[in-house]
DNA sequence: GCCGACTTAGTAAGCGCTTTCTACCCGGGG
DNA sequence: CCCCGGGTAGAAAGCGCTTACTAAGTCGGC
């Protein structure tokens, strides 16, 4: 049916062996028999088969890439910068290809902790180089337990496995741990809720994510600590409401904020989507940003600086991350210390906060 | 190293040809010896190696999906329904599992063409079952001939390819042509400028995305048709400056188009992202949006109803157009009537539009 | 002028799965 | 009682590539 290297290397008169080492440039091969296998390639229009190559090198040019839903920016930004390392060159490059060119299987797990499972098995079946795991993981002992042994086994079958913006796993288990690039969601938080402290604010709403995810947690847990640094603890526990990391959740949210405390002065939304639902409630109710109420978003996601009004905000280097995570993949960096480098976010104050009406009258 | 068919087969004391019937369900097994191979499978936890499957079989289990740049929601939304079609159902799905599971390879093309054609022979080597191409195609007439030269190889060697939100390829070839999914991208651009003329507007801008792009060159179409109809067409083609599809080109272009006509009082974008960076520029040049300018965009990208303010635009039904692509891909759907299936985009009219000022006054 | 050391190329044995073809077991009709 | 056909399972030949291992030249040194 197509061209096979058998046909490559009859009509450069050679062994098939010597037209696979050319291609894979990994032992020497006499600089006229290279030309001579190039052309053949070319005139033949050989396009090397992959399964074949994978199954007798036993590894594959697959990296798995894990993400909750791929059409948010949060995760596509993060995958796109995985991609962006392993892929083909953003260079219009030469003709060397320093290191086999890896395609990425982007999987969307929808934050469903079965389909992660499931997931993972089949990049296992794919015998993929690599998997990186971003965004935040479910906490539930059983599927922690399930994970960390998937993992293990596609550790076990020669898969490096990167964990991208979720903490890294339990440190209970034996053996190496997967690397890990992670966000310092609390220290976040709590910047972001000193921040509107700082400004006045007392009667601050939170609006979490769902519960049993780690960045829902720590998340949660910077905004109390910072809350009960305050004296604030008890107020902190009352006003917190979990919903998903989507718009609306972030208008019924903030809806319920509003019925459990009509004095709310601010209210810090999960992340910056959660945070555009937020406002849309708050102008619905009549009620202006930040006048009558701030908001703040979390992450900066591009359009945080769009938004009306623009988002305060923490910015995660998404970006960064994930190119690092592409890069640990292939092994074409160090690891961190410790095997687990952590990004700060960096508060970005912009027009949604402002110190509460009642305190500004001085 | 692994487990493998065999190691399965001799511990449920069947051949590895039964083992792989079980697997594979194609072959009648009687259901006792079917439950003792299932079992087999389970205590050797036993994972199919994809690539010997996919050498035996001659097909894999790879689904590629181009897109400029996996970031961009656009983007993102149709790869995102791509993937749920031929990934793992939503639902909790049950044993049964009635066509393999495939896996999706995004690809980051960057608007490349170099970078297309590149990841279309990785997709070639990898055997993919299908491909699908979404965004905009550059229209070079070179590319545009190495790229159907590279199609049809890949239909060749068995692939599936789906255009999605590309218009179909040029009538000019023979054969068969790639199923498409498609945008009505100038219909949508005409109704979006007869709202501005509409309103009353007369001195409209048109931010174009870079050139040599069908979606840009459809849009300004449409674009061109409507300021014609209104006798407008030498303005047209004074007021119109291309840029990136990004916010930066955005915020440049509006500046630029601002110097050509200060008397300016609406400027259509190439899309959301692009209006964006058009509100922002003009906001920085203190002037209000849709008092002293009115704003459109294209795409309606989650975030347009919570730009500041809120964006008149064109809603393009990406996430129907992607799954529809993900089932052409799969066969799961029949071809649409003449292999091309085309969407149109619904104007939203909101806040960022308005009667121009000066004929406000009536 | 002969023998290691070094290059370069070929041989061939798999990699783990699919699938065709063959073998076998049974039950029923001639 | 024999033969035939439906239903199951096994044997074995690849699928196209990688990679020891082996072979054949080529040199330079003693």
């Amino acid at each position: 049916m197509s061209v096979t290297l058998a046909d490559v290397a009859a009509r450069a008169g050679v062994s098939a062996a010597t037209v696979s080492r050319v291609l894979n440039g990994n032992y020497p091969v006499a600089g006229a028999t290279r030309h001579r296998v190039l052309r053949a390639v070319e005139e033949l229009e050989y396009v090397v088969n992959g399964p074949a190559s994978a199954l007798a090198a036993a590894t594959s040019d697959l990296v798995g890439v894990l993400v909750n839903d791929i059409a948010d920016p949060f995760f596509g930004i993060m995958a796109g910068a995985v991609q962006s390392e392993i892929g083909p060159p953003a260079q219009t490059g030469g003709g060397a290809r320093p290191v086999p060119l890896k395609l990425a299987i982007v999987c969307n797990t929808g934050g469903s902790s079965e389909r992660e499972l499931t997931y993972l098995t089949l990049l296992q079946r794919q015998r993929a180089a690599a998997v990186v795991l971003t965004g935040g993981a479910v906490e539930d002992s059983s599927h922690t337990a399930a994970l960390a042994t998937r993992l293990r086994r596609l550790e076990a079958a020669g898969s490096r496995v990167v964990l991208c913006g979720r903490p890294p796993l339990a440190a209970g288990e034996e053996g190496p741990h997967p690397l890990t690039v992670t966000f310092d969601n609390r220290g976040g938080a709590r910047r972001l809720t000193e921040h509107l402290l700082s400004l006045g604010h007392r009667r601050l709403g939170y609006l979490a994510g769902p519960a049993n995810r780690t960045t829902t947690r720590h998340r949660l847990e910077g905004h109390r600590v910072a809350m009960a640094a305050a004296g604030l603890a008890d107020d902190a526990e009352r006003l917190t409401v979990h919903g998903a990391y989507d718009r609306a959740s972030g208008y019924d949210g903030a809806l319920e904020l509003l019925r459990r405390e009509p004095g709310l002065t601010a209210i810090l939304a999960a992340n910056d989507t959660v945070a555009l639902g937020v406002c849309a409630a708050l102008r619905d109710q009549g009620l202006s940003i930040p006048g009558d109420v701030s908001v703040t978003g979390f992450d900066d996601l591009p359009f945080a600086v769009d938004a009306m009004p623009a988002l305060t905000t923490v910015r995660l280097p998404l970006t960064e991350a994930g190119a690092r995570a592409g890069r640990l993949a292939l092994g074409r960096e160090d690891a961190p210390p410790g095997g687990v480098a952590t990004f700060r976010g960096d508060l970005m104050v912009r027009d949604s906060t402002a110190p509460p009406r009642t305190s500004g009258g001085a």
